[in-house]
DNA sequence: ACTACCCGCGAAACCGCTTTCACGAAAGCA
DNA sequence: TGCTTTCGTGAAAGCGGTTTCGCGGGTAGT
């Protein structure tokens, strides 16, 4: 049984007969220890269940082992499986690496709000942010050295290390899909245009038809908001304009589902006469008739390699952007 | 602007002219303090934009700030935006108390492992628990004195708070509504059996049917496990086993969203033939066709009332369980 | 053999805030 | 008026680690 009162340094520098400091030089791993000492150290920790006080060494140290995983949003967010699902990544690797997760859910707004003071007022080792809205409060932040990691490509050109899908490659591999499977006029209804990820997917749709040697017409590139209702108008919008139209890469799966459905109302026959391609492979991939193809991210991997990317610059190794690989994944539609 | 090294006591002391003991009671909120000193010292505190630091406040005072969410499970559970949206209602009210909410994603296994040792060690001062798989560690913590909140019902009988969403009420609701629309054979799809809100949507739903006059069949209570593969599984056989359902009640809307899916696959029509009610109004539900009719619960709302739970036994006052209620949201498919 | 280093180690200062303790002044009571 | 309480306050002792500094002894260089 564990005594109920916890040991300090003190009792363990006693029991193994040597100073408070070397108890310390042990225990954070310091060399510069006879080995024979060492030993007796680590029998005294062990023998006693001692358990290193985090509040005590933060408050020496200036390192609370604390990373903030803060979300500039509202609670909206975490209806989306998707940022919940890249938290638990983040979660897992930082504990194997002893430190904690501190959500912050709140929507940022300035640089000198609440959360702001929070992150430079030293109590957190790094932060993660999710779903930035600007750039502003990374930058400011960044002054103060504090170790960051962004999910998602920034809006600006900065030096933050950041993690993101393969957002190009996967509307590539996603559009490419589509006209190898033949068809000669592939629509896009992108997410909304003020995101990054939009705007790379965009370009991956461009890239795939422009080496197929045609020229994407205008109003084949539907602006859409990755909500189902956006998916459903330009569908609509674009079967007036367009009714020759036998490809849709749908920037999320959301839109996807509703592009089908519109599809389906106006008589079409997915995929024999009009593909859909989606992104996310979210679960509604699965559960609409036809089953969505679409492009399948690693969610969880991502929110691993932004836990990966902050334990290396407090390791004070030089990071770069990761981008994690995309997969398409073949259903019904396409 | 302010300055780059954080004031500390000592010079809010010196420029309020007083002891750094008093400026230490002013700010935890002492009465004991003359109006007019408090006064200086609120006035030094804002003028050199002290803000204090929270690890030597722990250290000193024992009380660290911090809030474990426990989810005693794998990375699974956050794709299930249920948690998330819990997680982001708890984040929200803590931090409403200047509290901070630390997440600990991890199977807790036995009472001996890390989490366990985390929550004994007094870094939290308090802890919210999901998905609990039993009562050991929980009960195990109480002799620990640690404030704890439970979500969903806890297995056996323990004095320890809970919140939870009324299960039973709900699925009583969603029964009635399906006998009350004319089904003559309702049969129900249920959660994971060994959780206990699966256990009193059963409850709900066997509540209805007794009171409808009908004793439900052995053959019309399916154990499902919460996921779209058992609502499919069990949907099939039950199509084999009674052709003539014609109201299925699942405990979840995934499991719905297989139902219909098959339902629709095996060329019945949802809901002219057969009516389908789900649980939860997640996403899915709008999303789907037809439309779900589902119970919905308010899941920020749970997950508020979690924090609001461990903030008043943090103040010391008596807590007793919290229900939240459920209300049937009636869309297309019953 | 003598100075110059390096290594292993303990003493002690320190991190920034909380809290106990004791003291003088003001207030209550007889 | 004399004595006990109460109130407001500062000094100082922690909370439990980390880290600087310097010392003694062993190794190296010449």
């Amino acid at each position: 049984m564990v005594p109920q009162v916890r040991p300090t340094y003190s009792v363990i520098a006693k029991a193994a007969g040597v100073s408070e400091a070397t108890v310390s030089r042990v225990l954070n791993g310091d060399d510069n220890v006879h080995p024979d000492r060492a030993q007796r150290v680590h029998d005294a920790v062990e023998k006693l269940g001692y358990r290193k006080n985090r509040v005590a060494s933060a408050l020496a140290s200036g390192r609370s082992g604390l990373i903030a995983v803060v979300i500039d949003d509202d609670l909206s967010v975490f209806s989306d499986p998707f940022w919940g699902t890249v938290t638990s990544g983040v979660s897992r690797v930082l504990s194997e690496n002893g430190l904690h997760t501190v959500l912050m859910v709140s929507p940022v707004g300035s640089v000198e709000g609440g959360v702001a003071h929070y992150l430079k007022s030293g109590e957190v080792d790094g932060a993660i942010f999710f779903v930035l809205h600007n750039d502003a409060l990374v930058n400011h932040l960044k002054k103060s050295g504090l170790p960051m990691v962004i999910t998602g490509t920034p809006h600006s050109s900065t030096d933050i290390p950041f993690v993101d899908t393969d957002n190009f490659g996967g509307a590539y591999a996603g559009t490419k899909h589509l006209i190898n499977q033949g068809c000669k006029k592939v629509a896009i209804i992108t997410g909304d245009i003020g995101t990054t990820a939009a705007k790379q997917r965009l370009d991956g749709y461009l890239q795939a038809f422009r080496e197929s040697g045609h020229v994407p017409a205008k109003g084949l590139i539907c602006e859409g908001d990755y909500s189902l209702a956006s998916g459903m108008d330009h569908t609509k919008k674009l079967l007036e304009e367009h009714p020759d139209v036998d490809g849709i890469f749908a920037s999320n799966d959301l839109m996807a589902a509703g592009a089908i459905t519109v599809l389906q109302d106006s008589g079409k026959i997915v995929p024999d006469q009009v593909k859909v391609v989606g992104f996310d492979d979210a679960l509604i991939a699965q559960t609409i008739r036809p089953a969505l193809t679409t492009i399948r991210q690693d969610v969880v991997a991502l929110g691993e390699a932004a836990g990966r990317l902050i334990i290396a610059q407090l390791n004070g190794e030089d990071v770069q952007p990761i981008i994690t690989p995309t997969e398409l994944i073949i259903r019904v539609s396409a």
